[in-house]
DNA sequence: GTCTATACATAGATAGAC
DNA sequence: GTCTATCTATGTATAGAC
């Protein structure tokens, strides 16, 4: 990842960005002005355009991935199944909440503003070793073949979701991990857990 | 449901609310404009006031849901689990198909506007017969304990999400009913395909 | 029930001085 | 690198005639 220098621009520039960010992230892209974020950022709206040609500018700035953790290959080759699809789910849910800000942006805005979807493809395709390891055994038949693509899009969208839902009825809540609630309904999911019977409940 | 009378004025206000609820689906609230709305429905913004007091009237008329479907009680008792979760999941999918702009507005806009959390709530907690008996069930020990209502955000969440990824990379399609891929999808997460060994694959 | 005309606010963006 | 002042377009909403 690009590390900028930290002249007194860039901060500047970093720090309008951070702003953009997160009211894009709370009111929607439409909803929130220039000036606000100007005003946030303690700068004036002049000013701000010379950073950033425009709003849109700034759009496309803010969907731009900030962490992204990529397990050594070799970690997982050696895993059964079910510790690798673990592992892949439990990295998925930190990307995901690490990035939400971003994830929520490309996801809501993505329709309205086909320029995000070349951003939302890069976000989404770049391939994990998780994803490759999934990929080469469901290729030898050691597990069942799923679109792994469309199961990762299901998956964020179910978490974005259940963030949201959570949020909506506990507004004054701020979530540093990924809540524990959440992060247990999907792996009960992932792990069929709806479909197993009482006997196996109990061993 | 409330069936209105047909006269003129009805059935304008039904064209209104038809076109305002796939404009709002498709741009957002936001970037869709009452004139915009107006000129669709062939009528003058000041006529169209007349119907809805403001645009907030009328985006909290467009996620009333329109089709309900509840299934007759006696049908799911005799079920197995297995039987009655499919039944559950597939006509949550249905469901979530045919209200899919109000869901996707719902789910969008409900942050941002909270007066719609209301609605969202109506929609989301009125529990189906088939919720009631799954709940009757996780009581009794014969289906695993799980936060019912999240994992229906969740279904809705990543249902909606693949819907648009389904779209953004197909833009010309018109779905009519849930695309086969995306049904596919969510039965083998349901049914936790993902961690079938191979010996259970090949019965 | 519908229209034309218009009020009023706010949006995004730029000119040009310091 | 930052500001104030301002342009222009567009948004929501209403007045008042037919």
């Amino acid at each position: 990842m690009y590390e900028p220098k930290s002249t007194k621009g860039n901060l500047t520039k970093q720090r309008i960005l951070h702003i953009a960010r997160s009211l894009f992230y709370r009111q929607g892209y439409d909803c929130t002005s220039t000036a606000q974020i100007a005003k946030q950022a303690d700068i004036s709206e002049a000013a701000m355009y010379k950073y950033f040609k425009n709003k849109h500018d700034l759009l496309l700035a803010t969907v731009q991935p900030s962490i992204l953790f990529n397990r050594p290959k070799e970690e997982l080759i050696s895993l059964t199944n079910d510790e690798l699809i673990q592992l892949w789910t439990s990295d998925l849910l930190e990307k995901i909440f690490a990035n939400r800000p971003q994830f929520t942006i490309l996801f809501t805005e993505a329709v309205r503003h086909p320029e995000l979807s070349e951003q939302y493809t890069t976000s989404l395709y770049e391939l994990t070793h998780g994803d490759h390891e999934i990929l080469r055994r469901m290729k030898h038949g050691r597990i069942m073949e799923i679109d792994l693509k469309l199961l990762q899009v299901g998956i964020i969208g179910a978490t974005l979701s259940m963030v949201q839902h959570t949020f909506i009825y506990n507004p004054e809540t701020e979530f540093t991990h990924v809540p524990e609630h959440i992060k247990k309904t999907i792996f009960q999911l992932i792990q069929g857990e709806l479909l197993k019977k009482e006997q196996e409940k109990l061993q």
